[in-house]
Parts: C-alpha cells; sequence; structure tokens
DNA sequence: GCCAACGTTGGC
DNA sequence: GCCAACGTTGGC
C-alpha cells in the first residue's frame, strides 16, 4: 500500500466536484515524473487531495485508487487542450488512474501549517521543487496529516 | 501580476 | 550530449 498527494486547482476541480462526481479520472497529467507515479498505482492506494492556486493552499482531503493505471483518453483527442501527437492507440504516451472521492477533512491543513510543523519535515510540499502534481508521501505523515485534519 | 524553480524542446 | 530558449506551475 502506497500513499500519494495530487494537486489540483481549487478553482478547476477541487474536492467537492469529487465529491460530486463519486469518481473520475485523473486526466490531464503531462509530465513524467508524476505519469510514472501514477503507473505505480495501486487500487486501494489512498491519496491526499490538495488544492493550488486558491487563497489558502493545502490538504482539502482524501481520495482512493480504484483503477489499474489506464491510457488517459484526453491524448487522443486532437481537438482537445491535452492532445499528444505522439502518441498511437496501440502505444500511448500518458496515464492515469481513476479515483474515488473518500472524505472531505473537517479541518483542512494549510500549506503554512505544513511547513511549520516539525512533523512534516521532509515532505516535497516544503521543498522549492514541490511543483509536481503527483507525489509520494510517506505512511507517517500520510497518517499524522489525517488525524490532525480530522480534530 | 511577478518570479523562482523546474521541465521540455531543439539546434548544434 | 550540451545548453539556451521557452513554457508551465504555483506560491505570494
Amino acid at each position: 500500500m502506497n500513499y500519494w498527494l495530487i494537486k489540483s486547482e481549487h478553482d478547476t476541480y477541487s474536492i467537492d466536484h469529487l465529491k460530486r462526481d463519486k469518481h473520475t479520472p485523473w486526466e490531464g497529467v503531462r509530465n513524467y515524473q508524476a505519469r510514472n507515479f501514477m503507473q505505480a498505482m495501486r487500487p486501494g492506494d489512498l491519496a491526499l487531495f490538495y488544492h493550488s492556486s486558491t487563497k489558502s493552499t493545502g490538504v482539502y482531503g482524501l481520495a482512493k485508487v480504484t483503477s489499474a493505471p489506464h491510457p488517459d483518453m484526453t491524448q487522443f483527442d486532437k481537438k482537445g487542450h491535452y492532445f499528444e501527437p505522439r502518441a498511437a492507440k496501440e502505444k500511448p504516451v500518458w496515464y492515469c488512474v481513476d479515483f474515488a472521492y473518500v472524505e472531505t477533512f473537517k479541518s483542512p491543513l494549510s500549506l503554512v501549517e505544513i511547513k511549520a510543523d516539525p512533523r512534516l519535515e521532509g515532505m516535497k510540499l516544503r521543498s522549492p521543487a514541490s511543483r509536481l502534481s503527483v507525489q509520494t508521501v510517506s505512511e507517517k505523515h500520510f497518517e499524522y496529516i489525517c488525524k490532525q485534519c480530522r480534530v
């Protein structure tokens, strides 16, 4: 079992959208490192749901992986924003997994708090190189954040 | 809107 | 394979 953190722009797709949809394919990721992480995901894995580009960025909820990695269909859509000319049906370039809604945190943990908490030392979000939209999270950090957010 | 920190592309 | 130019992310 692995733990992850997935980012989404608050206004584009928030934890409330996922709650409404119940589950969604995590499409549109166009970064190789993020793709490689998604290819390592397995059904049952849990992911912290992070809101970026909002007044208070931070972890707002929890999502669960419900599918094996599969080709991201948006890469084949010629007219779409995520079209990938190098991709062929039999040789996709981009992959994604499906996420299901698990919960919305009672008390979200802001980035400011994440950076200030000594128990979250080493979290990728705290480094300047934290732009990656799919990140790994250690079990210790994951459990601790869930505990903090449910109080 | 600015800018730091990357990632990607493409010429050589 | 190097590296400059450019594009993107995302905090502030």
